[in-house]
DNA sequence: TCTCCAATGTGAACGCCGCATACATCCTAA
DNA sequence: TTAGGATGTATGCGGCGTTCACATTGGAGA
């Protein structure tokens, strides 16, 4: 807390902050151990002390983009258990990607170090988030497949709608096109079962 | 093609295939102007009279990088029309992430710059492409929201493969996989419609 | 054929960056 | 009270993107 003496008090949590807001401002570029340092109001290494090097910083932002994702899908909704509860959850996730572009961007930019226990813990915490709604969603159906699916599905969408190739004029647009998604997912099928009828007969 | 000349004669492509191998030996970071005037054998400074900026020219390395995309996948199949010649280009799509994940985060990593009039190019051919699949392999189903499903799904897949979340031990595992992912997308429904018919009854 | 000019490549310089090293300050536990 | 570990500082190195003034060239028009 206190700013004039030698001693920051929390520097690494300010780091972390400041780290932050930098990436929301300016983007992955604009997240340098420097303006990290500059904004924490220290010495340009001080960092250091805290963060092996830059790639731990991000990795430290990118564990806590985890866990707040995490959060948001469960204020989506906090057990889903239909088709339409596990849409909402999509649309969270999605929504979650455009409010926090770069964040999101700097979670998956590179493949999640290994070496960063803190972040392939929150990774997994998702993965296997992902993987009890499908259970609960669809008892009897091999969870681990179709939750790959699932996720695949609405992680993707998150990245098509961040690259721009999607329509991302409103939130509501958004949110429509992604539950039109998932639920195309499930009525696809219906297309095919009748290509296969014509050949398996009735 | 002459090395000791004043002028290089096409340091436009030189610059172009340094970047690319760049990328492809030493990932995102690695590709600096500065590395590919050394490795074209030019000053520092000779790229800016083709490339106005570093972003202009991964730029046109992600545009080449979206037209052997599309080459690859018409290789895997020239016009899919069924949900397995469907499945064979998905499992072409995350292929092709998996041999090149540096170019492939690179086409994936900014949004894609709309004053890159090529590059928009490139990615449209790409999404109109899926488009005309899905629309032959399910004639009378909305093409616009099943292609982007599909597509959603398959890119989603390529990353979380990209990012170690998935088992990427072999090509065949990963093969699997995906076109269990596609399948599951055509059979989730199945389970559905099973708990709808206790409700609506036969 | 000569000449000039636009296109192309060079060199030096600026400020930023990540990071290593040596040093300064402070808190705390013995 | 006092070491010593933890934390922050100062300095410096090399690399980077980018700008600007300058050098070299090939080719179009006289």
């Amino acid at each position: 807390m206190p700013q004039d003496t030698y001693h920051h008090g929390d520097l690494r949590a300010a780091c972390l902050r400041a780290a932050r807001e930098l990436l929301e401002e300016d983007g992955s570029a604009g997240l340098s151990l420097r303006a990290v340092a500059r904004r924490a109001g220290v010495s340009a290494t001080a960092p250091y002390r805290h963060y092996a090097d830059r790639d731990a910083l991000v990795s430290a932002v990118a564990a806590e983009g985890y866990r707040e994702l995490a959060g948001h899908l469960a204020q989506a909704h906090p057990a889903p258990s239909t088709p339409d509860e596990l849409a909402a959850v999509a649309v969270a996730y999605v929504q979650f990607a455009l409010e926090h572009p770069a964040l999101f961007r700097a979670m998956f930019a590179e493949p999640c170090d290994p070496t960063s226990e803190e972040r392939v813990a929150a990774t997994a915490a998702i993965s296997e988030y992902v993987r009890g709604i499908v259970q609960s969603t669809f008892p009897g159906v091999d969870a681990d497949a179709l939750s790959t699916t699932v996720w695949a599905l609405v992680h993707g969408l998150a990245f098509l709608h961040l690259d721009g190739k999607l329509d991302t004029s409103t939130p509501e647009v958004v949110a429509a096109q992604v539950r039109a998604a998932v639920h195309a997912l499930f009525n696809a099928s219906r297309a095919m079962a009748q290509t296969a009828t014509t050949q398996t007969a009735v």
